[in-house]
DNA sequence: GACCTGCTGCGGTTTG
């Protein structure tokens, strides 16, 4: 192939010091030459870029070609700053002109594109995105452009970025008028064609695909520590002290442990141990970095942050605290190491819990088998919201005809349908976000709601405008307050999820109580509290979303464990050997079924019922939101569920809802799918997230907003739930194929599911909970609150609250005189209380002829009535007649001797209709502390 | 419900 470069390229290799060029540039030299689009699939390291760029550059060379020529696409700013040195090398010694553009490059440095306009664009899709809709000078010279590069596409793929790009690229080629060359560089991929054909869209060109796969060769060991002791962390860092060699990179799955880690490291004498994760200041992770590449470094602790692609210099081995949770990240963390010295990647998987080791296990054995999961395409209807809005911003209005065939011709959006397309740009229209004008679209005014153009006011209504560009959504959060104060910051799908009033929260090192939730200003008031109280962990527990593809391996090892018996021996440390084969064989000890996904292992302790079976997580998940719905329904609202791979159990239940679930017919379960989705909180989160994209500012409207909440369910569905695989589980069940077996010990596994954080349902109007757990009955604050699951204070505040309100919701107390507590009731129920056998003595005064006052206030009124209780019994009209005003605000009631005010009782906010009976009841109550 | 990623263009005016 060298001999077809142009002369300059030979040079410039020579000047290399490349004696040949890599496997896969060889390879893909001739379809990027014959104008092929191009994937090439790869791992990090194997020298892709050029492989890229040398066929492009030789092209360059020889043809005549305007700047701007070739966009180069990666997800990352920090790539992106790679890639500008290593790409300027090679073409500023041919005279061309790179330039690059992310948010953090110096306003000087963007601006200088336009003076001297570059051949080669390095950019991420969002800045692709920015210059299509908005750079109206740069844009320009976009109509040069021959070749594309996309880097890190699995990266991208799995995302709304990639969908976002995948758009990008239609509209770019739509402006251009010409059929760009596309070229991907992609790591490992379960399905490379269908990555390619989302890669290349609506081009006409002809496809081919480069692979280099040597992903099976790999060498892992796999070791187990002792959890059960307060020293966990010391005997983590123990053994990873033990394996380290420099430079190594140790992954774990969370930011907490990541820090935790590093602590015990640094106490063992290690000074060269660095943490690099997404909290960390850039400042520090550049250092870690640095110190990475230079080989100073001993270790670096990290979390996903280092699996990307950033260079990071020749690695000697990967550690893995706790196995990662798919078998693409566990290639991906392996992958970073061996490679450059053509060595072969080594990593050592370190095992807190049995199921660490079984999972650590599956991973190996897909990862040999080839098996990898598939990518997971978004279609969002979201992101085509959003690109049509950046259509319109680039031309001020675009044919809907041309919107439709440009969004049509990326793959993911192939089988749009025009009505549906035009449902959305109707309900666009109707959200004022965009106007339709004969066959065309502009801009409406609803878009400057949304989107806040002014850079000086940083608060108020609407989203930076900057975030247009951009949908990575970033979390909502929870600020934590103390007398004011911030003290820390939860994600709000966290709060949603599992954080309720007088729960305690560590964060920061220290205890909090919650007091108050306020959902409107996203603040969690709280005061300190001692760790005996409860704990929650905001770092969120590593409760990780687990794949199919390893939970099918983990079926296959405990069915089969015997087949493995020599492999383990060579993988596994002792320990690993023995805690897995003690797991499965803890089983038939118990003479019980192995809880394959043919068994369920059912066991109840008290009102927690658990159930063990090994199934997809989306399937787990949605059976442990039924279950969670229909506690709700029948028992309590205090009832919390969990799910993993592993099973799914739910708590607050006297009776095995399961089984209910079995005798329905299909099509209630589906409703009741339906309802229990649309109470979770994942379903609120992603509703919050596409709102902006619909242009939506005001309360989604149940009627008026059917195309939102559609499309939010069906991305939540999409994304955490299966219905199908779950009817499809529950007829099985039905038909005896699941076996269902009762035990009072349900095995080791139930360990790994009750590890998992309790889902608990999110109370979406606390008023209607209130009315439906009051129905019928009389409650005090703290039954209620137990009932309801809210703190006794912020339900006390409600209820006063409702008492002020007129209507279905009103709210009133009284006094309970035997127990002398306050109970609250429904306005509406309270005829019928009164005249209850339950609480007869509550309004039956001890003697009918005592005289008392009774002080009326509405607002500036005010009247005082005396009465003796037996006027109330026999002729109530006289004093109702006595207060002149229907709605009283508040009323006190003494005794008409007892001028100290010492025994005074009082009620707010009620009508004439029920003071009859409350003066009888503060008349009881008031005797019965006299007499008693 | 773990982790991670990105984020105004252009042109005119002012200032040391």
């Amino acid at each position: 192939m060298l001999d077809r470069l142009d002369q300059r390229l030979r040079q410039l290799i020579k000047e290399k010091n490349w004696s040949k060029l890599t496997n896969i540039q060889e390879m893909s030299f001739e379809p990027i030459s014959n104008g092929h689009n191009t994937l090439i699939i790869a791992p990090t390291g194997y020298g892709k870029t050029e492989a890229a760029l040398l066929p492009i550059l030789n092209k360059m060379l020889k043809e005549d070609v305007k700047p701007v020529t070739v966009i180069y696409i990666t997800p990352l700013k920090a790539l992106i700053n790679d890639l500008l040195y290593r790409i300027e090398w090679w073409s500023s010694r041919l005279g061309f002109l790179v330039n690059r553009k992310h948010g953090e490059v110096p306003q000087k440095e963007k601006n200088l594109r336009l003076k001297r306009i570059p051949h080669i664009m390095v950019t991420t899709p969002e800045g692709l995105e920015i210059d299509l809709d908005w750079a109206s000078r740069f844009r320009e010279h976009y109509k040069n452009v021959r070749w594309v590069i996309v880097d890190e596409i699995h990266e991208l793929i799995n995302s709304k970025r990639g969908t976002q790009l995948a758009i990008l690229l239609e509209r770019l080629k739509n402006f251009i008028g010409y059929d760009f060359q596309r070229i991907g560089l992609s790591a490992t991929v379960n399905d490379e064609k269908k990555v390619a054909k989302f890669l290349f869209g609506s081009s006409e060109r002809k496809m081919s695909i480069i692979r280099l796969n040597d992903s099976r060769n790999f060498e892992i060991r796999i070791h187990k520590i002792d959890h059960n002791v307060p020293s966990l962390w010391k005997n983590a860092a123990d053994k990873i002290n033990q394996l380290i060699e420099r430079p190594t990179l140790v992954f774990t799955n969370s930011r907490f442990s990541t820090e935790r880690l590093h602590e015990e490291l640094e106490k063992l004498g290690n000074k060269e141990i660095y943490v690099h994760h997404s909290s960390v200041s850039r400042d520090l992770k550049n250092l870690a970095e640095g110190e990475l590449r230079s080989g100073n470094a001993k270790a670096v602790v990290c979390t996903k942050t280092l699996e990307l692609g950033i260079h990071v210099g020749d690695i000697k081995k990967v550690i893995m605290l706790r196995p990662p949770t798919s078998v693409a990240s566990f290639l991906q963390r392996l992958g970073r190491s061996g490679h450059l010295v053509h060595g072969v990647p080594k990593g050592e998987i370190i095992c807190f819990y049995d199921f660490d080791v079984l999972e650590a296990f599956a991973l190996y054995l897909s990862a040999k088998n080839g098996e990898i999961e598939k990518p997971f395409i978004d279609d969002g209807l979201d992101v085509v919201a959003r690109e049509l809005v950046g259509m319109i911003l680039q031309n001020q209005k675009v044919g809907i005809e041309e919107a439709y065939n440009v969004i049509h011709g990326a793959f993911v959006y192939r089988n749009l349908e025009f009505s549906k397309f035009m449902e959305l740009v109707n309900y666009l229209a109707k959200n004022n976000i965009i106007k339709i004008e004969d066959d065309s679209l502009k801009l409406g005014q609803g878009f400057f709601k949304i989107w806040r153009f002014n850079r000086d006011i940083k608060s108020g209504w609407g989203k930076d405008f900057s975030e247009f560009f951009s949908l990575i959504n970033n979390d909502e959060t929870f600020t934590l307050k103390y007398n004011g104060v911030t003290v820390g910051e939860i994600d709000a799908v966290y709060v949603y999820k599992h954080v309720r009033s007088n729960d305690v929260i560590r964060i920061s090192g220290k205890f909090w109580k919650v007091v108050r939730i306020n959902t409107n200003k996203n603040t969690i008031d709280v005061t300190p509290a001692n760790e005996g109280e409860g704990e929650i962990p905001i770092w969120k527990g590593e409760n990780t979303s687990k794949s199919s593809l390893m939970v099918e391996y983990i079926k296959k090892i405990m069915r089969d464990i015997n087949e493995y018996y020599l492999l383990m021996n060579e993988i596994m440390d002792k320990n690993s050997k023995e805690s897995i084969m003690k797991l499965i064989s803890e089983y038939g000890k118990r003479g019980l079924d192995m809880p394959t996904e043919n068994v369920i292992l059912v066991e109840n302790k008290e009102d927690e019922w658990i159930y063990t079976v090994l199934i997809d997580e989306k399937v787990s998940n949605t059976l442990s939101h039924i279950l969670l719905y229909l506690v709700t329904k029948k028992y309590t609202l205090n009832a919390s569920s969990r799910s993993s791979i592993y099973g799914f159990s739910v708590k607050g239940t006297p009776t095995d809802l399961l089984k209910e679930i079995i005798n329905m017919d299909e099509s209630k379960i589906k409703k009741i799918i339906l309802k229990s989705i649309l109470r979770s909180p994942v379903y609120v989160a992603t509703l919050k997230e596409i709102l902006p994209s619909f242009g939506k500012i005001s309360k989604v409207n149940q009627s008026e907003d059917k195309f939102l909440i559609r499309e939010a369910l069906r991305q939540t569905i999409k994304r955490y739930f299966s219905i199908r695989k779950t009817l499809e589980f529950i007829r099985k069940v039905k038909e005896g194929k699941i076996k269902i077996v009762y035990t009072e010990n349900a095995g080791p596994l139930t360990e790994a599911i009750l590890a998992h954080a309790q889902i608990r349902p999110w109370l979406f109007d606390l008023n209607i909970s209130i009315y439906h757990s009051l129905k019928g009955g009389a409650y005090t604050v703290s039954e209620l609150s137990e009932i309801l699951g809210v703190s006794a204070k912020s339900l006390e505040n409600k209820l006063k609250q409702l008492r002020r309100t007129n209507g279905k919701y009103k709210v009133m107390s009284f006094v309970d005189v035997d127990s002398r507590e306050n109970r609250w009731c429904l306005y509406e129920d309270f005829i019928e209380i009164v005249k209850s056998e339950e609480y007869y003595s509550s309004f039956a005064p001890l003697n009918n002829n005592e005289i008392f006052v009774a002080d009326f206030k509405s607002g500036d009124n005010e009247v005082e009535v005396l009465f003796k209780p037996i006027d109330l019994i026999n002729n109530p009209e006289e004093i109702l007649r006595k207060i002149p005003f229907s709605a009283i605000e508040e009323v006190k009631i003494r005794e008409a001797i007892d001028t100290s005010y010492q025994f005074v009782q009082k009620y707010y906010h009620v009508g004439k209709d029920v003071i009859v009976y409350l003066l009888l009841n503060a008349v009881a109550y008031l005797q019965s502390l006299k007499y008693s």
